[in-house]
DNA sequence: CGGGCTCTTGACCGAATCTTCATCGTGCCC
DNA sequence: GGGCACGATGAAGATTCGGTCAAGAGCCCG
């Protein structure tokens, strides 16, 4: 493992990721001065594996890394955190492929940048409300004719009988759920199910749904529980 | 069809400007991927000459150039294209906004930005305005007589029995019952539902009309829901 | 390292829908 | 009443849209 503990009590845990190892150094002591507690990892793998332990609210990663470079880390980091991610992109660094932003970066400096730069960046970020919540839904029960959605647990039932649902089918249904009757379109689907950063086919949504529907034992024809607005996106029927 | 008409772009010229190469790198590879033909330029004169040759649709700009700053290339623009302008602002520039719109620019994004909105944005000035909102529709229901409409689910009901309508008609009634006993022209009809770049035949409206009437039970002689207002376009009989 | 689960994407098909075109009907003005 | 302009309607072809299937990649677990 890559990653040193440069703890100063107090504030909340941030991750930087460097592999410039003095500037890493540097980052880290303004972090601290300013109360946060701050974890360093020097190349992509131990990036990941320290998000993972110690579960950062915020990430400082070069773009530029060994092993694996800052997208990856960014994109792997998503799958699994929430943390905001601020990226460190040389000036005129040259990247045919897809930067920080397109694979959720919150914000980002361009090297060479001020230690007052990046700690106003990174505290202002930290002010910032972020769209999903950490904590666990308490949402209450919702009911709709033989199907049951518990958001708190995460469990769905038809007739009482359980229905596995896979994470990304039960999100989408808690969306629909959310507001039952109205018409999502795909995008607001994706808006809150995949987060604003991601891209790709909006077809996903489709294909989840269509799953849904096999495990409620529902039909696209004659919907039950979910209806499908033609040239909009889906809606949840009450009934 | 040509082949490149596929995807939703339909191959409509977009001019990104920005000195970060990589960041512009990324917004052409965003809008390429919708099915837009992307051009790139990295500074003010460069833009303005681009411009100039390939006579964009749209151009997304960022704020601060070398050379001289998107402010001054959107001056410029203006006077020989009317290109739509979508301007890149980094955090904190937020008061260049009303600069940026003051001299032209017909929206902006806030940077960083998601993939996702920048092509919603781009989409939006573009295509249809029926796109997509932020979030559900949550005007409430409208009731004319035994005519009840709910622009969230987007149902209709006559007498309490719900009418299938496809998306094309709904949207024309929504409009029309937005300003009910306003005359609507078929123009102003195709404006809000088809968007302002929509082209052809203004009788398209005629057919919807005549398929609302149908669906609704209503009667172009004697209308309890549609009127029409010849010479003019379309009203929504209130009672 | 292998197996299993999930997610994402692409392809394909059938069906719903849109637009155009042509014809017919009707109101309106002189 | 006649002519004319405008609107209504029906049908057809083109196109879009949604549902489903299958393949491939990534991740997690043991």
């Amino acid at each position: 493992m890559n990653a040193d503990m440069v703890s100063a009590g107090g504030g909340q845990r941030i991750l930087v990721v460097d592999d410039e190892v003095a500037l890493a150094g540097v980052v880290a002591s303004y972090l601290i001065r300013e109360g946060f507690e701050v974890i360093v990892a020097h190349d992509g793998p131990g990036a990941v594996a320290t998000a993972r332990e110690s579960d950062p609210v915020l990430v400082v990663l070069d773009l530029m890394l060994p092993g694996f470079d800052g997208i990856e880390v960014c994109r792997q980091l998503r799958t699994f955190s929430d943390a905001y991610v601020l990226m460190l992109t040389a000036k005129g660094e040259e990247l045919d492929k897809v930067i920080g932003l397109s694979v959720g970066a919150d914000d980002y400096v361009v090297k060479p940048f001020g230690p007052r730069e990046l700690v106003a960046r990174v505290k202002a970020m930290l002010r910032r409300p972020r769209a999903d919540p950490a904590g666990p839904d308490d949402t209450p029960p919702r009911r709709f004719g033989s199907l049951e959605i518990d958001p708190a647990a995460r469990t769905v039932t038809v007739d009482g009988r359980p229905v596995e649902l896979t994470r990304t089918e039960f999100d989408v249904l808690a969306v629909l759920s959310s507001r039952p009757r109205s018409a999502f379109t795909r995008s607001q689907i994706l808006e809150q199910v995949w987060g604003p950063n991601w891209f790709g086919d909006e077809h996903v949504v489709d294909v989840h749904v269509g799953a849904l529907r096999r495990k409620l034992g529902d039909d696209a024809a004659a919907s039950k529980f979910l209806r499908t607005v033609r040239g909009v996106g889906y809606a949840m029927v009450t009934r």
